[in-house]
DNA sequence: ATATCTGCCTGCTCGC
DNA sequence: TGCGAGCAGGCAGATA
């Protein structure tokens, strides 16, 4: 599932081959990815546009054009890729750009959640982010002001894109697990010391993912069409039943907030 | 206002 | 081997 550090590999292998080139034309059989235009529309929009610039806010991906931002939402099976032919064999590519070099952009989507936008600015189709949790501005005071008052769960939290962008299931659990935290925990029940831990454990857990290059536990891959390795470094997701490397107790998984949730009970104790 | 639930989607795994 | 059930989950939109 593309969270933060997907994403980012996603831009940063992107950059090369579609930075400073026209976009010529487009095609999909999806008509539903493309937001908020008809195809049509969005092809007349869009053909005869330079890409100046790639990059990431939240899971985002964003091309700056000379009008406008042309945005991507990977969602949960969502690759992009750049080939030298049409036909790439792959049977879920629903959207694909034409490039004046005579590249294709292939957007393949197994599950057909990906979303493609076409906007003047981020807000306009996502508005009330919360803040890049590896940006500058995102400090301890402000993860301290912003889990003040809330009674949800610190997993519940943590997916909420309007309270922290980017981390989705597996970073979630990856940083509560180095926090020491239990998933269940409410947030305004942290210690000044434990929102510490969390800040200091969302970034790392972040910026590890990014240094693997992503986490390929289904269908993420690279640009380049490789796996990342950021799953050969889990310490919980995806673990339920394996032995935790800092106790050796067995992970388990239970549910919250909807989703499966991974962590060891004796190094994330409930309270 | 905050918190939770539902629908969108389909490949994949598991049990029979 | 075939088949149905259940699971995976980000996010918009609806509901409590």
């Amino acid at each position: 599932m593309p969270e933060l550090p997907e994403v980012e590999t996603v831009v940063r292998g992107l950059r090369a081959p579609l930075v400073g080139r026209t976009i010529t034309g487009l095609w999909t059989d999806w008509p539903k990815a493309l937001r908020p235009h008809t195809p049509d529309d969005f092809a007349a929009l869009l053909t005869g546009q330079t890409v100046h610039a790639i990059t990431r806010r939240a899971k985002y991906i964003l091309c700056q054009l000379d009008d406008g931002l042309l945005a991507i939402h990977l969602k949960m099976t969502g690759r992009l890729y750049v080939s030298g032919a049409p036909e790439s064999g792959d049977r879920w590519v629903h959207v694909r750009f034409t490039l004046d070099n005579g590249q294709y952009l292939h957007f393949s989507d197994a599950r057909r959640f990906g979303r493609v936008y076409l906007a003047p600015t981020l807000d306009d189709f996502a508005p009330g982010l919360g803040p890049e949790p590896l940006e500058d501005d995102f400090t301890p005071a402000v993860l301290r002001d912003r889990l003040a008052r809330r009674q949800r769960a610190l997993k519940a939290l943590l997916l909420d894109q309007a309270f922290l962008a980017g981390v989705g299931n597996i970073y979630a659990d990856e940083a509560l697990f180095r926090a020491g935290l239990h998933p269940r925990r409410a947030a305004s029940t942290l210690t000044d010391d434990e929102t510490h831990r969390l800040y200091d454990s969302i970034r790392a857990a972040l910026r590890a993912g990014i240094d693997y290059e992503g986490a390929s536990v289904n269908w993420y891959r690279k640009p380049d069409g490789t796996a990342g390795k950021s799953q050969e470094h889990f310490f919980v997701y995806g673990r339920d039943g394996q032995p935790c490397a800092r106790c050796g107790q067995p992970i388990i998984k239970i549910r919250v907030a909807q989703r499966g949730t991974h962590y060891c009970p004796n190094c994330q104790p409930e309270r």
